[in-house]
DNA sequence: CACAATTAAATTGCACGCAATCTAAATGCA
DNA sequence: TGCATTTAGATTGCGTGCAATTTAATTGTG
């Protein structure tokens, strides 16, 4: 007897259902030269652009070793710059450029896709993403007490 | 207006839910000398022994160029076996040797380790994973199509 | 039977994630 | 002020994921 059924796991839902998002969002955003932490990124700054490389990765739950190298790569992409601050030399703004601003129009309209492919309703969505949210932080509470 | 904002993104609740599920397993599995995709690997073996590459593949949705290296790390740990079917020499059959199957005892106790780090009943967590998997068939299904 | 088409793994190349370590700047306290 | 401590990023190393290509074995068809 056993309950280690792959079928029945909750993180092998979660991580299967995480690829399938990435793999839904390859086109989009490959349109757009993005892949999907960068598009991350871009969520994070089109709500408030010149964040920190720690304000952002607190956000995302990334760490510099994560993002140094990607920023760099939007960097060099021409989506960002990347600056010491002034007052604190030891902190790195993120900006946006004109292209990754322009490429927000284009992401307005990718949740809406999302919920097409869904066959979800808005409210389930809502209620799917708030259980996930809560799972998240329980998990790692549990974690960081360890 | 927007709704782009990263809190209300159910794509990115899905993604830190993953992330947040490997750093739970990340000190069970470190134990065991095991990382998380190669547990799911044990999952499925432990179920079937003797499976072929891609058979793993279809139930873990990944493949050969990530479980070619992943399996032949579990070669050389002494976990798995690796050897071509007689009857095709195509494929490539995985058989767990004794470590590996000594582990599952170990393995049992994760899944009511996880519940109780949940702070979810069995049944809410039953509801998540059928939820979460129904929403995995609809985006590949979607993704397949485009 | 010959040979093109298909199939299963393996390989290559690139982009994450993250632990561990390093560097440099800022802070704090004697 | 002097110097240890802390903090922010960067770097290194390793293990995924996955697209694209390659290799070798099998299958299908004339």
């Amino acid at each position: 007897m056993t309950n280690l059924k792959l079928d029945q796991q909750l993180c092998f839902a979660v991580y299967s259902a995480a690829h399938a998002f990435t793999r839904f969002y390859r086109p989009l955003l490959g349109a757009l030269g993005l892949t999907y932490p960068q598009y991350l990124v871009l969520l994070v700054l089109w709500e408030r652009d010149g964040q920190t490389v720690s304000a952002i990765g607190e956000k995302l739950l990334l760490d510099s070793g994560t993002l140094t190298p990607l920023l760099k790569r939007m960097e060099a992409m021409g989506l960002v710059t990347r600056k010491r601050a002034d007052h604190d030399e030891r902190q790195v703004l993120v900006h946006l450029l004109p292209p990754a601003m322009a490429m927000k129009s284009v992401a307005e309209g990718f949740p809406q896709q999302m919920v097409a492919a869904s066959s979800c309703s808005g409210e389930e969505i809502d209620i799917l993403r708030r259980t996930l949210v809560g799972l998240r932080e329980q998990l790692d509470a549990t974690t960081a007490a360890a």
